[in-house]
Parts: structure tokens; C-alpha cells; sequence
DNA sequence: GTAGAATGTTTGCTTTGCCAAACTTACGGC
DNA sequence: GCCGTAAGTTTGGCAAAGCAAACATTCTAC
């Protein structure tokens, strides 16, 4: 009904546009033209469409050969998008021990896809499992090391026996 | 250089089409433009269109008015896509214990975004957790039960016996 | 302070993906 | 066997996203 030009979802590639714009002022307090094109991997001509976009849904403030800002809102949002794929990139790296070239470049991909609850799973997951007695850093280590040796776990036992250990410590302090 | 009609990499639509035709042919033998469309929420202008990209490239054999049927490179292919999806909506219950739909739906738009390395990652976490002794099937519940539990562990201490006992039962096996 | 390089914008075109409306084909009931 | 409806297709149009080439502006180096 309301044509109204603000609020309306945003699509993926504006989604990008954003995020880059944050990253590029967060980096080096301006976002140019050239660099959101560099980083995107996009012709100049498309910066411009994007910015008159999102200068539509007035989440930039863009006037022809001048700085370009992030309103309050586009800041809000930019920052949420940031914030996406942050908690990815972490999580792939940190739980599934991607490195991190190839964790950046899925995070970006899947920041598009992925709901707020699976979201807040993955952030709780990485939690349980650093804070978790049964898991904790090493485990996640041992995991990771059992993916880059090819096969997995010879050296079970002894991390059973370290689990066990430090198991009787925690018991023991209660 | 050659402008053969083949192997270009799908768009994320085209690929969705293809499961879908695949899904239908599983269910029920064939595929029909209005059930395609009913799946993936489009006309059916649409499909007819998506058959006609997907022909040229002689994924699927389409003559108007006509049963359609995958090739067999374009069975492989769909069937690659499906066992994707099964990969990450099986880590979204199993490990991450989304509820069905949730799954579902956020496998539907991440099976674009991942790559095979991450998805390899994702198998091997998800077996890595079922076998190693750390972990387990209670470890998991645990994880899911601490999240509609709204905030965690309270029972950390009976886990941790369980986990224990687990373990010495299987270092006397030994 | 001005010329040339660098940066940014416009124009016009392409591709992909979607839809509604109009048209065509196929099928089931009589 | 033919007729109407359901299924499928075509046509024409729209929006998003991209690019190259041409044009405009700004900056910089002299």
C-alpha cells in the first residue's frame, strides 16, 4: 500500500553496499567511490546506483562528488549486517577451524540467509562449548586437528585422559 | 571462450528448480509445472522460463505440454544440491537443534552460500560430536535443552557425572 | 592557476527473475 | 466425440544488478 520510500527489506547486493560502506568509514573514516568498488568487486557505475538506492531509503546520505555518511538508521543497520557476519566468520573459524580467508568468504555469503534464531544458536553453541566442562578450547582443537590429519582420533585416549583430569580438578574444587 | 550451451555454474534460482524437480520425482514419479511452481512459490510463467534455461543446458529434457525429466548430469547435479541441503538442515536440528521448519528454511537459502570445504567441515563436526566420547548424543541434548531453558546449566554437575561415568566405562573396556 | 590524471556520474545496454493477461493444449465427464 | 476446465505457454512489462563508453568533476603537480 504505502509507497513509502523508506523501510522496505533490503536486498542482498544493497546489504553489501552497507557493510562495505561501514567497514571502509570504521577503516579509514571516509568511504570512497573507488574503494566500495574495489572491495565489492564491482564497476564504479554500481556504487552509484547502490548509493542513490540506499540514499532513497535514506540509509545514506549521498550527494554527487561529495562524502559519503551512513544516516543513523543506515548505521543501525550496517552495524547489524557487521554484527552477522562477525558471529560467522567466528564461528567458522573458531568451532569449525576454517581459516580465515575461506571463513570470510563464506560468512559474506551466508550473512544473507541465515535468521536471527539460527543466529542466536550459533552464538550459544560457541559459548557452551568454550564454557562447557565436557568441550571446552581443546576439544575444539582436537577436532579441528582430526580434520587436517586426514582421519581422526588416535590420540583419543589421551584426551580422554586430559577431559578426565581436569574433570576430577573442577569436581574437587566444589 | 566457447559459448557452448553446457556447463556454466547455476544461478541459486535455476539450482532451486532443479531440487525441486527432483523432490517431485521422488514423491511422486513426475514433475509438473504447477506443483514446481506451488513448491517455490512463483507462477508458472516462471517455470516454464526456469525450463527453458535449464534445457539449454540439458539438465532437464522439456517439451511443452510435455512430462518433464531430469538428465542424467542434471539428476547428478540435483542431487548434489539435495544432499547439501540435507547436510545443513540435519546440522540445524541435530547439532544446533533447530526446530524442523526453521531448519528447513534456513537450509533452503544457506545450500547457496556454502562451500564444499565448509560443508565437509559440517559432516565432520556433526559425526565428530556423535563419536567422541566427550560429547555424545547427551551432550547435545544438554546444549538444546540450556537454550529453551532460556539461560544454561544448572546441571552441569550431572552432566559431568554422566559424562564420567561414560568414561570410565569405556577406559576399562580398554 | 591550469592541465592531466584520478575519481565519480550518466547513458544505454544486458541478463536474470518475476508477474499478469491472453492464449493454447490436454484431459475428464457427459 | 466434444466441451469446459485445468494445466501449460506466450507475450509484454517491471525491477534489480551489473558493465562499458562517454561525460563531468575534483585533485594534484607543476
Amino acid at each position: 500500500m504505502s509507497a513509502s520510500a523508506a523501510k522496505k527489506k533490503l536486498t542482498p547486493s544493497l546489504e553489501d553496499y552497507l557493510e562495505a560502506i561501514l567497514v571502509l568509514i570504521r577503516q579509514s573514516r571516509v568511504a570512497r567511490v573507488r574503494d566500495i568498488a574495489k572491495r565489492l568487486r564491482v564497476g564504479m557505475p554500481s556504487v552509484t546506483a547502490a548509493l542513490k538506492a540506499l540514499s532513497k531509503r535514506k540509509l545514506v546520505n549521498y550527494d554527487p562528488y561529495q562524502v559519503i555518511t551512513l544516516t543513523g538508521r543506515g548505521r543501525e543497520i550496517a552495524e547489524e549486517i557487521s554484527r552477522r557476519h562477525h558471529i560467522l566468520r567466528r564461528f567458522l573459524t573458531d568451532v569449525l577451524g576454517l581459516d580465515a580467508e575461506s571463513a570470510d568468504a563464506n560468512a559474506c555469503r551466508m550473512e544473507h540467509a541465515v535468521d536471527s534464531v539460527l543466529l542466536g544458536r550459533l552464538t550459544s553453541f560457541a559459548k557452551f562449548i568454550h564454557s562447557c566442562p565436557r568441550a571446552g578450547d581443546q576439544w575444539v582443537e582436537a577436532f579441528i586437528k582430526s580434520c587436517s590429519d586426514g582421519q581422526n582420533s588416535d590420540r583419543c585416549e589421551d584426551c580422554l585422559d586430559e577431559a578426565l583430569e581436569g574433570f576430577r580438578k573442577l569436581q574437587e574444587v566444589k
